[in-house]
RNA sequence: GGUGCGGUAGUUCAGCUGGUUAGAAUGCCGGCCUGUCACGCCGGAGGUCGCGAGUUCGAGUCUCGUCCGCACCGCCA
């Protein structure tokens, strides 16, 4: 037997007893003739004692002893003279009288401590290092408790949790695939499933009426802190539900997952928001509702007189920032230059200052009066010792800048507490979306979203403003401003997939040859379904109060893709090549 | 595809308008230290300044290219 403990369970009550312990040398301190060394495995940390005088031989393999060693060490659990209040192990220490190295260790390339001296490009390159440190170990474990209970809640609720193919049919709709060359069907490929879409809906078909999925989701395509090439899914769907029924029913999950993960309560009923205010009020499809700040459309209050950039343009709106009135020019001209970034786009911007005095101060004083001001100002919501914020444009590019600006105000302003958890469904999407550059419509959610039903005209209409007006039974769960999942109540008719794939300008060879195993399955019995999916990583990580979630996966990807340990991608060998029929055509690295 | 920031000791960083021997902290090695837990004290070793060109009497520093990392825009049905 290897340990009769583990490095985090022993306590004052069980002093006096003899114990075994294994774990790694977190670090050693030799005081003249006394040694401490503080020993770590995945459940604490316990600190080791050995004097010399009394036990010369232990001390003496003590001294010779480096950080991150595994050793096992035998000796008694004594009350400790001076105690440790930061660790739990801390009223005790073990006073050593045998010690076994199991096995040596280098110097680590940066120190294994919570707040280690590592940058993050050696820690991704030693990640096994970086995962013995407190953080990771503590999101990894958060990770685990949420998995856990997503088991738990659906598992209560009637769900089976069904397992779907990784290697499946590409359907070039959307996110780039992965793809994966067939030996035995030279020239052919699959894909990595971008989701279990279609899988999910079959198994709808077949009757098994609530599925669920921890599973793995694969895209192509460019990184970011919260976008991982291979990230993990909650996947869900139901049979014989409307869109409420859904949302009730993950409602409750992520209440259950507040409440048992991070000892959370969340609002009794979360929030819903149609699309359209989202955007009109916030400048986004996922509004952080932790703060004010509406946007206010102030167009016709600005438009004739005279200001020819606000009189030629499709729309004009405001924020106000709360007791900013006091701002200087030169926060003033630092916000335009702010807002004229390329992130954001604007070409410019107009404040007007509602001073505490009662005077008013904007940059466009030469084209209205104080009392225009004064109402304009008191239209985007603001009282005196407020900032109102001007941008105009084309009227939803003007309210994504609004949006933004919104945000950088509210973290300006320190509105956006990570502590705070503001859960919002958004729903009423548009179905499609016009592509100029294409000039055809692309599915906003994806083609197996259901029109609503008392859009169903508009959709069988052939006039681009009708199609456009056509909403779906399609939802978001948004917290904090960051979207969490997403999902829809599905098309179950064949006839309906059939004009979907029409509108979307997918001929019905195309659709035929991508989708026709979904179209065939509609006509045997297919019962109405929706469901929706969250992004499990992203979920681990704001539970965790991060924004990146690289930490909550235990093997992630750096920027380019490549994981920096494995150092893949690679090449592979021309055996490989030839069995593939596929000719090398990286360059020699 | 694009923008920004960064790359100097094992590690994290400093290094001014170009200037003679490139520093600090930490880690590492050696010594001292019997109640430490960010231990302390003394000493020591440790550098292809990412790589390649260029400008210059002289480049860690300026210019161009390139590679790598991070963040963002595009992209992510």
């Amino acid at each position: 037997m290897y340990r009769t403990h583990t490095c985090g369970e022993l306590r004052l009550s069980d002093a006096g007893q003899t114990v075994t312990l294994a774990g790694w040398v977190q670090k050693s301190r030799r005081m003249g003739g006394m040694s401490f060394v503080d020993i770590r495995d995945r459940y604490g940390v316990t600190q080791l004692r050995v004097d010399e005088t009394t036990d010369p031989e232990v001390s003496a393999a003590v001294a010779r002893l480096g950080r991150e060693f595994v050793i096992q060490v035998t000796g008694v659990v004594e009350e400790r003279q001076s105690k440790n209040p930061k660790l739990p192990t801390g009223e005790i220490e073990i006073r050593l009288t045998g010690l076994k190295v199991l096995n040596a260790s280098q110097t680590p390339p940066f120190t294994i401590e919570d707040e280690s001296d590592g940058g993050e490009d050696i820690r991704a390159k030693y990640r096994y290092l970086d995962l013995r440190r407190g953080p990771l170990k503590r999101a990894l474990m958060l990770r685990h408790r949420m998995a856990h209970e997503v088991r738990n809640y659906l598992d209560g609720k009637g769900f089976l949790e069904i397992e779907t193919p990784f290697l499946i049919k590409s359907t070039p709709e959307g996110a780039r695939d992965f793809v994966v060359p067939s030996r035995m069907n030279p020239g052919e490929f699959y894909a990595l499933p971008q989701s279990p879409q279609t899988f999910k809906q079959l198994l709808m078909v077949a009757g098994y009426d609530r599925y669920f999925q921890i599973v793995r989701c694969f895209r192509d395509e460019d990184l970011r802190a919260d976008r991982q090439p291979e990230f993990t899914q909650i996947d869900c769907e139901m049979s014989f539900v409307e869109q409420e029924d859904v949302l009730d029913l993950f409602e409750g999950m992520m209440r259950h997952l507040f409440r048992e993960v991070i000892g959370v309560t969340i609002a009794p009923k979360i929030p819903r928001m149609s699309w359209y205010d989202a955007m009109d009020n916030y400048g986004s499809d996922k509004p952080d509702i932790r703060f004010g700040m509406k946007i206010h459309e102030i167009t016709p209050l600005v438009q004739g007189h005279g200001f020819s950039v606000f009189d030629g343009v499709e729309y004009v709106g405001a924020i106000t920032v709360p007791g900013a009135a006091g701002y200087t020019r030169k926060q003033t001209d630092e916000l335009t230059e702010w807002v004229k970034r390329p992130q954001v786009g604007a070409k410019g911007l107009v404040y007007i200052k509602l001073n505490e005095d009662g005077s008013v101060k904007s940059s466009v004083d030469k084209f209205y009066a104080p009392e225009d001001l004064q109402r304009i100002a008191e239209a985007a919501g603001a009282q005196k010792g407020d900032l109102v914020l001007v941008l105009c444009g084309a009227r939803r590019k003007a309210q994504t800048m609004l949006g933004v600006l919104r945000i950088e105000m509210g973290n300006r302003l320190g509105l956006r507490n990570p502590h705070e958890y503001a859960p919002l469904w958004v729903v009423d999407f548009p179905l499609l979306e016009w592509d100029d550059e294409t000039q055809r419509f692309y599915a906003m959610h994806h083609p197996f979203t259901a029109p609503k039903p008392e859009h169903i005209d508009w959709f069988y209409s052939n006039r681009k403003e009708d199609l456009e007006r056509v909403c779906a039974n399609a939802y978001d769960f948004v917290l904090n401003g960051v979207e969490l999942g997403g999902g829809s109540i599905r098309i179950h008719e064949a006839d309906v997939q059939q004009r979907m794939f029409e509108v979307l300008g997918i001929s019905k060879e195309d659709a035929d040859y991508k989708f026709g195993f979904i179209i065939n399955a509609f006509k045997f019995g297919a019962p109405p379904h929706g469901g929706l999916a969250f992004g499990f990583d992203r979920v681990c990580a704001l539970f965790g109060g991060q924004e990146t979630i690289r930490d909550y996966i235990a093997f992630p990807k750096n920027n380019m893709g490549r994981d920096v340990m494995l150092d893949a991608p690679s090449r592979i060998d021309d055996i490989q090549m030839d069995e593939l029929f596929l000719k090398s055509t990286a360059p020699e690295k």
